[in-house]
DNA sequence: TATAAATAGGATAATTTTATCCGAATAAAA
DNA sequence: TTTTATTCGGATAAAATTATCCTATTTATA
């Protein structure tokens, strides 16, 4: 569904969240041991958060990454996803066609668009405030 | 959301079962240019197909692919998917946790949930002849 | 029986995605 | 001012996916 890219940033994003709420910076070392991602390929991903207006960083001894506390709660997963993976896993035609058309539509055009749907609007109106919360008070995880 | 090797099986199955509603047998070439995919590729993508009994294939002069006429209605998107790529889409972790797992969900788990599973009864209620027929009858494309 | 038209399948190549390495730049603290 | 802890960014490398090529095998027909 999500690139692998994609599935490490929202979790990244997931964890420097929670962290900021707390007014605590994470670093690269921090978020790859948390979410188990390799660190070289995370702090890539982390690169494109940052020029995307995901997260924040901070260079030097005792940077790392945050988001600002009132944006925490603003940025919705699209947002994440967009960055990374782009727009086709909710615009684009499930079978590969130049670009989903109502008036030349695949095969499954029909029966993918209520999911597509569903899809994009979910991932429009989820932030990462939710996220965060359900992850620290434990209800949900991060890995294994 | 699918791999290419997928969305390509998925074109050539509804190419094949609509011309063999008509007893036609079709050919790789015939294959590849409807659905405007590469042959060699194509060709590897349909050898899996056969392995699990989702068309036949006929060798020699003549030869080519065809779908037993009773089976088109009973093949199910869902088998061809799980055929070339696996169940990973609907059954796996949106973020790529070793599993998707009620007692230990990943934070997006709620959210995808009613996605997935609206995904999985789609694929495993839409048959091969009725997206054959909409083809045929001009109201679906296979390419551009 | 020879020929031609197909699929089967192994080897390889190109591209994309995933992942690693390392030096440069930055900034806090000693 | 030096050391140390960081992110940044370019260059590679490894792995997976996508794509191509070539030969073997099969089968209908001339
Ligand atoms: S045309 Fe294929 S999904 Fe809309
Ligand atoms: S645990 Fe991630 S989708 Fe169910």
């Amino acid at each position: 569904m999500f690139s692998k890219a994609c599935e490490y940033g929202i979790k990244a994003s997931i964890f420097i969240a929670f962290n900021s709420y707390e007014g605590k910076r994470v670093s690269l070392k921090a978020i790859a041991k948390e979410i188990n991602s390799p660190e070289a390929f995370t702090a890539k991903i982390l690169q494109d958060l940052v020029k995307n207006d995901v997260i924040n960083s901070v260079k030097g001894a005792y940077g790392g990454f945050e988001i600002e506390k009132l944006n925490i709660s603003k940025i919705k997963l699209s947002k994440i996803v967009n960055a990374l993976d782009g727009d086709a896993i909710y615009s684009g035609c499930g079978l590969g066609l130049h670009k989903c058309d109502e008036n030349h539509p695949c095969p499954v055009h029909d029966k993918f668009k209520s999911i597509r749907e569903e899809l994009k609007s979910m991932l429009e109106n989820t932030n990462l405030e939710e996220l965060a919360l359900d992850v620290k008070s434990g209800i949900s995880f991060l890995k294994v």
